[in-house]
RNA sequence: GGGCGAAUAGCUCAGUUGGUUAGAGCACCUGCCUUACACGCAGGGUGUCGGGGGUUCGAGUCCCUCUUCGCCCA
């Protein structure tokens, strides 16, 4: 692909829909992605690894512009990292997504008329299976569009035959280290997934929801009751007592008594329970302990039965324990209907007393947004609090941040307050959890036990076995991402030379359910002798934000408010849409894009990237093909202020670029000191630096005032093309991570570059400090001399094409030395001596050195706006000046404040007062006051 | 209800341990088809740093308070 010659025939625009996919299959041919473990100084190696692994999508999902943004961070870390000459491992995958998966497969069945019972356990699971074959992984093609640099040769899948048997290996250890519990109580029921959800997934959102009054009678005095308050009138069925405060004195003479339930006529005890909340409601509850996890506890206090009155569907029905408590006219109601029937029939029989409006948290599944209800149920928990401790204090101690910090605050709050993790699923699709239980238990048989392997037997009585019926949690393979993508629980060569990784990139929204469960997995699972905690899984979390529209809104397929990254990729490449998303994303905050106005919201990367595409077509056009001096070869007499000046800019903008992408380990090792918590990863920063440094120093300032250099026979062509061409080469390396494709492209025409050498694999610029100050400020004062005629031409509205003379002076007066082609050519002047300029004529600035520029405007030039312009600036600079004398006359100030900073505004002070003085020269000489 | 955080230009955000003319990008205004780029070039800052009070020689920065908003958990 190396073509440096017929740099004429470049097009005026960098054509990515040609030219992307074509480098992306070279560098994959090339071998640039992949990483080897043997590179690794853990595995015996000369290098650092550097490791991220892919928050795994769904396996039968599509890119969307969260992935896009999350993808393209990664991608941008690993390729700076690769550059770097880590041992560079980005780590794809995907996820089996069980509820997610098993819904969609559950929905063409609907439409079919089947359900998955219809089909079977083993026929349903084909079916997902053959849904997934067919249609999954197609984001992992997608992600290619956008640049992404993974070893796709280790593409990993969390149900796997290999990552299940890590699923398995945690399940029993954890089984058998008494962490993995079998639970009766109340969890969240989705009654359209038809499953049990841990916490984190019944997602709870605010709601306008009514405070029903319902009075109870006293079953030995009906003209005596309790008023009882709740939300949900529909589960009084199952209710199985009234509770108050033991201490309230308005209901101290009822507790003890029976009350007639007004929903189904069952008389129920009431009963005195510290848990009531006086200030409550009425101050009185209801009890309905298989249908609230509160009311659960107190039930289990006060041994009540626990009567289910919902079915799983989410209808009104007799379950366990509940005969003889639903009446026959609410049967089969769905729980929302018969809420209203309750109500109503209450109000009828006149045991309303009141409803009031009321705010609530309502819980979701996050799956299908159906309302979840606490139903009682036996499922397996993990103890969480062991596997909490460790983790927390990975965190409090820094060998984990999380970036921005103030999520760390969340994580803490969340991992002190941790609850046990409800894990099954009553679903098909997943993990089949590896509990079994004897078929014909005797003494001696376990109730039930865990197995690595399929266990046809019982190893109490060697009788026949089943297998537990539900399945885990996605999430639960999913916190082994980074070792069981690796070959964990065997101890290869992979995991050895890649774990721990390093970053994880994700977004604040699972920071529970995947980030906190991999750190507490990632410990467990590597605690040995010397690190009795074990090794936390990355040393930095960075939560980007979210990707929004113009009205602030998630993007969302219902709202229908998203863009569709491979349509932006499709109009204006893929570095335009990575560029728009890194510089325009700070560190934790979120992404801003107008799906109505794709070409306004991506304009800034598809203007950079046309822009740097015709740095790079000019600057190729004007160096040519011949041969050019490496760097390290010009000599310092060879080099001009100009050189100087851009060698000085590119030493600033390498080590900018440095800061911004920030260490990329804690450095010296170990956890994150206080001072060094915070740095880096502001990629945002990064790219802009590198995007000023190639425009505004490089092709506004360098490229323009080596024109003149370049022509053919110039006496400083070779001394223009070496600094120009190194200078481009250390734009493209510091640029390449963000805008990998054209820069790639472009490095590749740059003369001398030889076959299969890929700016994917060069070395990252490192600061050569060649530059002197004095050559860069004899470039800066020329640069100043051209901006302050400029300012005057537009001042004064000078037509464009017209020439005006000009004088630079020094301080004292004298005619001031400067490149005069150059700064005649850019101001379009004429230089001219300082007498040679009327006074009564000229507009005039002040240069930052003390000198001044006059532009001679005779005609032109209009006294009163001038002097008003003098004027103004004066009055300003006199109220600044007026305000530092103050400071500098009071002693508080000069007695207390540091020397150092009294000294600056001393200086300070003897600068303004020279500039208020010439100033007032300048006023008078054109006649002003 | 508990906890965390934010409020700075029209928008999105920087702003180190307090140090004195508050910055960037985008948007906007003016003039230019100046031998690569109009997806460009040149020039322009458009602000009671949310309100009030306090500490200090000095507050965008520290403390208190009010208002508004966001996030996590219940």
């Amino acid at each position: 692909m190396s073509n440096p010659s017929p740099t004429d025939e470049l097009p005026s625009r960098y054509d990515a829909a040609q030219s992307d996919p074509a480098l992306y299959e070279q560098w994959e041919r090339a071998g640039v992605f992949r990483a080897a473990a043997s590179e690794s100084v853990r595995a015996g190696g000369p290098v650092n690894p550097y490791v991220i692994v892919m928050p795994p999508p769904n396996v039968t999902g599509v890119l969307h512009m969260g992935h896009g943004l999350n993808n393209t961070v990664q991608d941008v870390l690993i390729r700076w990292r690769r550059m770097c000459g880590d041992a560079a491992l980005w780590m794809p995958g995907t996820d089996h997504a069980g509820i997610a998966t098993q819904n969609v497969v559950e929905k063409q069945l609907a439409k079919a008329g089947k359900t998955r019972d219809d089909l079977g356990r083993d026929a349903f699971i084909a079916e997902v299976q053959q849904f997934v074959t067919e249609k999954g992984g197609v984001i992992l093609k997608q992600l290619r569009a956008i640049g992404a640099s993974c070893d796709w040769d280790r593409t990993a899948y969390t149900f796997s035959p290999e990552l299940s048997r890590a699923v398995r290996e945690i399940f029993v250890r954890w089984y058998e280290d008494g962490l993995i519990y079998r639970g009766h109580r109340v969890t969240h029921w989705c009654s359209r997934c038809l499953t049990a959800l841990s916490d984190e997934e019944a997602e709870s959102h605010p709601a306008q929801g009514l405070m029903y009054h319902v009075r109870y009678p006293l079953a030995a005095d009906a003209t005596q009751s309790i008023v009882v308050a709740t939300t949900r009138p529909e589960t009084m069925f199952g209710d199985v007592a009234v509770a108050v405060h033991p201490a309230d004195e308005r209901y101290a003479r009822f507790v003890g008594q029976q009350v007639v339930n007004p929903a189904n006529g069952v008389e129920i005890p009431v009963i005195a329970d510290e848990y009531v909340d006086r200030e409550f409601g009425t101050g009185a509850l209801k009890i309905t302990p298989a249908h609230d996890a509160n009311d659960f506890e107190v039930g289990k206090r006060h041994a009540l039965s626990m009567p289910i009155i919902l079915t799983n569907d989410g209808k009104i029905g007799e379950g366990t324990d509940a005969a003889g408590r639903v009446p026959e006219q609410y049967a089969g109601l769905d729980r929302f209907d018969a809420r209203k029937r309750v109500a109503k029939d209450l109000e009828k029989a006149g045991a309303m007393v009141k409803t009031d409006q009321h705010h609530n948290a309502v819980r979701r599944c996050y799956r299908c947004d159906t309302v979840v209800e606490p139903r009682l149920s036996d499922q397996w928990f993990v103890k969480m609090a062991p596997l909490a401790a460790p983790a927390l204090a990975a965190v409090r101690d820094g060998r984990v941040r999380i970036l921005p910090e103030r999520w760390e605050a969340v994580y803490v709050n969340w991992m002190e307050n941790i609850r046990d993790w409800n894990i099954s699923r009553q679903i098909w699709w997943g993990h089949r959890i590896p509990v079994f239980y004897c078929l014909a238990p005797q003494a001696g048989c376990p109730a039930h036990f865990a197995s690595r392997d399929d266990a046809a037997t019982c190893p109490g009585c060697g009788g026949g076995t089943r297998q537990d019926n539900d399945v885990l949690d996605t999430w639960f393979s999913s916190q082994l991402w980074p070792f069981s993508t690796l070959g964990w629980p065997d101890k290869t060569a992979d995991l050895q030379a890649f774990y721990p990784t390093d970053v994880l990139v994700t977004a604040p929204e699972i920071l529970f359910f995947w980030v906190a469960r991999m750190i507490m997995s990632g410990m467990y699972v590597t605690r040995s002798a010397e690190s009795p905690d074990g090794v936390v899984p990355f040393h930095s979390v960075y939560l980007h934000g979210t990707a929004r529209d113009a009205q602030h809104r998630r993007m969302s397929k219902s709202l229908g408010n998203g863009i569709d990254p491979l349509d932006v990729v499709g109009l204006y490449g893929a570095d335009a849409l990575r560029w728009t998303v890194i510089a325009g994303m700070g560190l934790g905050s979120d992404l801003l894009l107008d799906h109505e106005n794709i070409e306004q919201s991506f304009a800034p990367g598809r203007n950079f990237a046309t822009k740097l595409w015709n740095i790079g077509r000019f600057l190729l056009i004007q160096v040519g093909d011949e041969p050019v001096k490496p760097i390290a070869g010009l000599t310092a007499a060879e080099l001009t202020p100009a050189d100087h000046w851009i060698l000085g800019r590119i030493d600033t903008a390498i080590a900018a670029a440095d800061t911004g992408l920030g260490p990329a380990r804690p450095p010296g090792g170990g956890a994150w000191s206080d001072r060094d918590h915070k740095l880096g990863l502001r990629l945002d920063e990064y790219a802009e630096s590198a995007r000023a440094f190639v425009w505004n120093d490089l092709a506004d300032w360098y490229l323009e005032h080596a024109k003149t250099r370049l022509t053919p026979g110039h006496a400083e062509r070779d001394t223009a093309r070496a600094v120009l061409v190194h200078g481009f080469d250390q734009a493209l390396r510091l640029l390449h991570p963000v805008m990998p494709f054209v820069t790639e492209s472009l490095w590749q025409k740059l003369p001398g570059r030889g076959a299969n050498e890929w700016l994917a694999q060069a070395r990252w610029p490192i600061p050569l400090g060649r530059a002197t100050t004095a050559g860069a400020a004899t470039f800066n004062a020329d640069r100043d001399a051209i901006t302050a005629v400029r300012e005057i031409r537009s001042d004064y509205a000078v037509p464009a094409g017209q020439l005006v003379q000009v004088a630079i002076t020094d301080a004292a007066g004298q005619a001031l030395s400067v490149d005069s082609a150059f700064v005649t050519r850019m101001a379009r002047c004429e230089l001219v001596l300082a007498s040679a300029i009327p006074a009564s004529a000229a507009a005039r600035t002040l240069l930052p050195g003390g000198g001044e520029v006059s532009v001679s405007l005779e005609g032109v030039v209009d006294f009163a706006r001038e002097r008003e312009k003098l004027s103004s600036e004066l009055t300003g600079l006199q109220t600044q000046l007026d305000a530092l004398r103050g400071r500098l006359s009071n002693e508080k100030f000069t007695a207390k404040a540091p020397a150092a900073i009294v000294e600056a505004e001393r200086a300070k002070e003897r600068e303004w007062s020279l500039r208020a003085d010439q100033l007032a020269a300048k006023l008078r000489s054109l006649g002003g006051a």
